[in-house]
Formats: structure tokens, sequence, C-alpha cells
DNA sequence: TACAGGGCCGTAC
DNA sequence: CGTACGGCCCTGT
């Protein structure tokens, strides 16, 4: 809302385009870059309400389970585009331990 | 300015 | 492994 501070959104939107193709965040990474390690919950939801990011990268976060969370669009949606970016998803998890990205590298 | 919603997280059992 | 609880934060009206 305000003008002067940058906003999350924006920040969040910075930190989507830079993820590697492949690859996906979590809610609470994205979040923790952006600048609130517990912002995670305000950063799923600022971007459904969004839904219009450059190209919704917004497919590229999930939980911090694995699992591929929601998504405006539907979770199989969802699903459809990670695999498409080279995302394996198995039982609507994702493997942390191969595909998670992380800003600080 | 205040209120409510929400794609969550981490811990506990 | 699954469910349950509380807490923190951001955005829109």
């Amino acid at each position: 809302m305000a003008f002067g501070k940058v906003k999350f959104k924006e920040k969040c939107i910075e930190l989507l385009r830079r993820i590697p193709k492949g690859r996906v965040v979590t809610y609470a990474e994205l979040a923790r870059a952006a600048g609130n390690a517990r912002a995670a919950r305000a950063a799923g939801m600022t971007m459904h309400c969004n839904k219009r990011f450059e190209e919704f990268l917004c497919f590229k976060v999930v939980k911090s389970d694995g699992k591929v969370g929601g998504y405006a669009f539907g979770v199989r949606e969802k699903i459809r585009r990670l695999k498409r970016d080279g995302v394996e998803v198995v039982k609507g998890k994702v493997d942390l331990k191969k595909y998670a990205f992380t800003f600080s590298c």
C-alpha cells in the first residue's frame, strides 16, 4: 500500500523470476528472501490475490514439506507446469532435495 | 485505522 | 506418516 517501501509482493516477483528452470522454492524461503521469514503465509496469499504475475511463476513455489500446496488455477495445473519445467512431482509432492532452490546461492 | 482472510510454518503427539 | 494447535505476516476493503 505504502509507496515508499518496496512491496513484499514486488520482492516476491523478483525472486520468482530468479528461480532457474527445473527448480522450485518453498514459501518459507521466498518469504525469507523477501525480508520476512515468517511471512510465508502472506507470500502465498499475496500471489493468489494478484494471480497476475509476469508468467504466473507462482507455480514454482511449494510448501516446506515438498507438497505443491495450492494454486489459484488449481493444484492440477500447478503440477502440470512444474513437470513442464522439469520438476518431477510425485503424489503431489516434490523432492526438495533435488529441486529446492535457495536465493542465497 | 481496523478487521478478516489466507496457496503457511514449525512443533508436538 | 498423519492430524492438531498456535503464531506470524501481508494485502485488500
